[in-house]
DNA sequence: CTATTTGTGCAACCTGGGTAGCTGAACTCA
DNA sequence: TGAGTTCAGCTACCCAGGTTGCACAAATAG
């Protein structure tokens, strides 16, 4: 992508906005996103394959996307990572180039820069100073996936439903923001915490019904954070 | 630990066998050691702390030890992951400097060698051809866990203690062996596969009555690896 | 402006696997 | 050698949460 695209200064701001990129020198990064190429896809399609992966790393500029892993007997999906803008994809093929059997979807449109793995392989020992932004973003990935198997194996579906809002509340003043997903099904929910739509429905009527949360077709509002923080204690506190 | 110390060699061996350190050359590798101090755990005993995974990296030269998260309600356990000689721990705090709150306990007398973690980071900037096999050993825990998750949220407890069985086994002449769980107690089993002691039994039970597998008290061997896969597959199998 | 698709509510059912508790056998350590 | 501890077999019980299937409302497409 030259500099002179039309492309270019909002792919630039995007990620110097994010995490991972927002510490490069500004002349770096000019240097860095020219030698990248712009791809795009529609809202709901499949994005990118693991054919792909195995020989391009991505980043993303704009859009959500779920990295999932899907049950072929049942159908059911569990989504591993919720990918926003200055995400980078797939970490796990840049670490050892092995193909990596994952589905990916776009939630919303969905914008990303593409450059070939052993070019940014490349880069990455051109510029260490990447690293110190990068090694962390591995380090929140590993975490997350960890506490993705320990929430499954010890807390019941209520609880991981209430720990997905809480990780995804936004402290805006004096009111909370569900950041993310708060435009999510009941079935992506339920995706996201290893679980199936009907159960995901049953606890979101019950916390409606008390108040805790406001929720409509697609669209979810924490009410009382208050209560709804309490029950989850609840619910880790039963001693046996 | 100096290139004179009794320890010297044998660690020396451990390390230059282990997939993370093998690529090294003898004289660098010399060189790391001895910056290293050694460290020894009982049998049985709790190993390092988060307090001191923040501040050191450790190697594990002899000895298994297992990382796991525990539920303080329940008392239930989950093992994240079971290292053996040549892995490093931990390696998240080694990427993000932020504590990383899990448990350790020695499976056998446990032998490592420690150096301080920004020491460490250092040494791998300096020898960047360490990442050739220190990138792909951290690709393969992140697929680690997330099999982990998709196998919690897609698979039946018997299929996952099958597939924790055929993971660990291998192929010595006209001959399966079970290698690193051999001699685990169908309580470690069970924290393996994130279940409970008495699940694990009613399962190996059957194995054996099956002529599956041939176990004895903590002691698990291979029996008829061909219906064991067929099983598992079969599980896999059931269309909905 | 219809037709189709997608999201949510609701009920009835059923089973995997977790909890609790006891036994005897095997191992271990003084 | 004997006491204490760990490990595995066994039973009885129970419930969270997954499956199926339908109905209606909202959104989207054509």
């Amino acid at each position: 992508m030259k500099p002179d695209s039309p492309f270019f200064s909002h792919c630039f701001n995007s990620l110097s906005q994010s995490s991972l990129f927002k510490n490069l020198e500004k002349k770096k990064l000019t240097e860095t996103l020219s030698s990248f190429n712009r791809v795009t896809w529609a809202k709901h399609s499949s994005a990118m394959t693991s054919s792909q992966t195995i020989h391009r790393v991505y980043v993303i500029i704009s859009g959500r996307m779920k990295v999932f892993q899907i049950d072929p007997n049942t159908g059911r999906e569990l989504t591993i990572f919720l990918l926003a803008p200055g995400d980078m994809f797939d970490v796990v093929c840049l670490l050892d180039g092995r193909e990596h059997c994952i589905q990916t979807t776009a939630i919303d449109d969905l914008e990303a820069l593409y450059a070939p793995l052993d070019e940014v392989r490349r880069w990455i020992e051109k510029h260490p100073e990447f690293n110190q932004t990068f090694l962390p973003y591995m380090g929140k990935q590993i975490r997350s996936l960890e506490d993705m198997a320990t929430d499954l194996t010890f807390h019941d579906t209520f609880t991981r439903l209430a720990k997905l809002f809480l990780r995804h509340i936004e402290h805006s003043d004096s009111h909370e923001k569900l950041n993310l997903i708060n435009d999510l099904s009941h079935e992506e929910l339920a995706n996201m915490i290893g679980s199936v739509r009907v159960v995901i429905s049953r606890h979101m009527l019950q916390l409606k019904k008390d108040g805790v949360i406001h929720a409509g077709r697609k669209k979810i509002e924490i009410e009382d954070l208050h209560t709804l923080l309490k029950r989850t204690e609840n619910r880790f506190g039963i001693r046996s």
